[in-house]
DNA sequence: CTTTTTAACTGGTATGATCAGTTGACCAGT
DNA sequence: ACTGGTCAACTGATCATACCAGTTAAAAAG
């Protein structure tokens, strides 16, 4: 059973201007062609040219004024998050690696702050929902279920800090995570192996202290960063 | 000079739809109507519906499937932080608390990574770049202008950075930050006035002293955190 | 009662026309 | 030589109307 899916016509219109914009295939500043020249050269429907470049536009990749033509924006400067996921793998399934290390770095940042809130704002509650998480670790070696597993854990534990900007935040990087999810199975295996920390830190949760959480999420979170450094080859 | 200018169906059909969706006037599993019915009850065309349909879709608003019905999408679960400007402010230009507070813990963790990554990274290249705009502030009482001036030396300060993910990270910031921009101006002004700290940082950043920054930078951005909390009345 | 068929939905794509801003060439008047 | 207006040829925005392609649930068949 192959999970065949159709990708829709503006989709692809989509993701072909978005990968040429990323790559700088069209620059910064660059003149999109009219639409009508872009169906007719696609061979495809005027309107899916305008729902691509709509969506092209809501991710700030491009600048459409009515009348003029349509210019290609300045995403480092413009862009979003959202952006991430498109920019972490390339067209042939490459990870890039300046972005691999900026989400390391990111994630690193901002561990520490949400196990402390998640002390603070989820408490108990959360430390149970939490321990059948840990429990579930502690009985399984298979590191694409530890994985998961942290994977559930830290949703979880984001979800508890009751911060919607963490919550989003941790969605945007999530959707960058997917697409190198296997990749990272290995590489990162230190840190789905320290099951013991994160026993540590669910505990901490549940007394509230919210210091020893940052501690022990930094702590926690510095072996999947050290390894990933290290596969990439820099610090 | 009124900067007047017109806003497109599309983009109102979006903001509606989306407005309806973030204040959950539309629940989260709610099906849309269709969009033969949207174009004709809201009397615009069926394209103008689908474009908007477009952008909810690529916001992680909304789940389309061909053939059966649009569902409103858990966006908290799924949306990433570019839904932050939108849920920011409310249509009567309030400010929602929660994200408020949420804002000003990203920022805290944040800011001195990024400025401890800038003066490895940026170094006296960067330094050269903040010192005129120091030099300014230090010339200024005006608390409009030292905004802005702090927001450039912020802007440069991540560009500096050398990683993607801060710079999208704090596009996606600042986008929710200019939603509330002349609220914040009395609110952080603390912050604002303390160019001290920032002249420390940049010389900082000269010497690579990444240590350093990132006490200092922690040091400013509580001020701000400190009188933001303060005005929001809690911890 | 279960399975199959079918009709009435849903979104996706296509044509082709018209409205509405932008741009630059051209031309008068200064 | 410059200013300002006119106009034609772009651009995107919106529209109406088909028809294609999946989904769904009710009707028909077994």
């Amino acid at each position: 059973m192959e999970n065949i899916q159709k990708i829709s016509i503006s989709e692809q219109v989509y993701t072909q201007l978005r990968d040429r914009i990323l790559k700088k295939v069209l620059p910064v500043g660059a003149e999109l062609p009219s639409e009508r020249e872009l169906s007719e050269t696609l061979g495809v429907n005027r309107g899916a040219v305008r729902e691509a470049i709509k969506r092209l536009q809501q991710a700030r990749l491009v600048r459409v004024r009515h009348g003029g033509a349509t210019q290609v924006e300045n995403f480092e400067a413009e862009g979003g998050l959202e952006l991430l996921p498109s920019l972490m793998v390339n067209t042939h399934g490459q990870v890039n690696l300046e972005v691999a290390r900026g989400i390391v770095a990111l994630r690193k940042a901002l561990a520490p702050v949400v196990a402390g809130q998640a002390a603070l704002q989820g408490g108990k509650i959360l430390a149970e929902q939490l321990k059948p998480l840990i429990a579930e670790m502690q009985n399984t070696q298979e590191l694409p279920k530890l994985q998961q597993l942290a994977f559930d854990f830290w949703a979880r534990v984001v979800q508890g800090s009751g911060n919607v900007v963490f919550k989003l935040a941790f969605n945007s990087m999530n959707q960058t995570y997917l697409a190198a999810w296997n990749t990272l199975t290995l590489v990162m295996q230190d840190e789905f192996r320290d099951v013991e920390t994160l026993a540590q830190l669910a505990q901490a949760i549940e007394t509230g202290e919210h210091r020893r959480c940052e501690v022990l999420a930094r702590q926690h979170v510095e072996l999947g960063s050290r390894a990933l450094n290290a596969a990439l080859g820099q610090h």
